[in-house]
DNA sequence: CGGCATATGTTACTATATAACATTCTTCGC
DNA sequence: GCGAAGAATGTTATATAGTAACATATGCCG
């Protein structure tokens, strides 16, 4: 399986997949997904990288909303607090999530070269971190994990210069 | 083992040995380990938690330096590069390094309850992310691993309350 | 329709971090 | 010791990230 956005993915479907599990998701869930916040997630999937939430709000307004600090803001918590998108901590940004509606914990690759960021599809309970806490009887509620690096494509261009 | 900051270990002791080893190392490699960066250094061994810049700041102007949001910036610069500090990423939040010297990618639990940050002794290479970003050719050049969630003291409390 | 909950608009502000340049302190060759 | 070069600090101003508070609008239900 190397079914990563590093190598030639088929992007078209994994954004229109991603849409449709969220669309499904609030129906299910009773949730609302108004415009503003629609858009954010179509922005975050477009891109496939990290975005702040400064970058968000230009987009917006180049949409055609009118966008203060808040609003960006405010669509994040929602699509946050659902699952639909996660923050990369390193970075202040935010990203589409790829399986949304499946609960998880995340962890993240990002490419230093192209700003790429690949969601790992889960995390393990054997992981180091989750077996120190368990030793310690410290309860793990939240977990960041985030490896910053360069995908093979940068790196053989990195070589090449 | 279970010699971490969360059972009564002790921390006078901890303290003492950090600011030795980071001594050692900056003679060693000739490293100038000046006033304002040293204080800094003994306000985060101090705590044993993850501090702000500007509370940092504060500290500093306490012990009577001139303060300024740089002053602290930089000797965070100084004490991060050469491994005596870390970031805690999704804090925003600076702390002092257990085993300053030893060259590692650091882990860290976290308290929400009480906020101190236990340093986990070492990464696993067989963790889950590595064990992905080898599978497909993504060079790891930086970890950020944090668990945050009760220490074994705090969830004793929110229990019997 | 009226009333309640949710979502958005708007202003102002707090918190985190850096750029740029002036000044002082160290080191080291002379 | 003296002066130049590099390193560290002082200082001002500004960039970037995030939130509080309150006003307005919109959807939903009886
Ligand atoms: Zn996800
Ligand atoms: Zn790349
Ligand atoms: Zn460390
Ligand atoms: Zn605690």
């Amino acid at each position: 399986m190397t079914d990563t956005i590093f190598d030639g993915h088929d992007h078209g479907r994994c954004q229109g997949m991603a849409l449709d599990a969220v669309d499904a998701q609030c129906a299910a869930r009773g949730l609302r997904l108004t415009p503003v916040r629609r858009d954010v997630l179509e922005i975050l999937l477009k891109s496939h990288r990290a975005l702040g939430a400064y970058d968000l709000l230009d987009e917006l307004k180049a949409r055609g909303h009118k966008a203060q600090p808040p609003v960006a803001y405010r669509a994040l918590d929602f699509l946050l607090s659902n699952g639909f998108v996660h923050k990369i901590e390193q970075r202040n940004a935010y990203v589409a999530c790829c399986q949304p509606g499946k609960a998880h914990a995340p962890g993240f690759m990002i490419c230093r070269g192209c700003d790429l960021v690949a969601e790992l599809p889960s995390p393990d309970p054997q992981d180091s971190v989750m077996v120190a806490a368990r030793q310690i009887g410290f309860a793990v509620e939240r977990t960041v994990v985030e490896a910053e690096g360069l995908c093979p494509a940068c790196k053989r261009e990195e070589e090449e210069a």
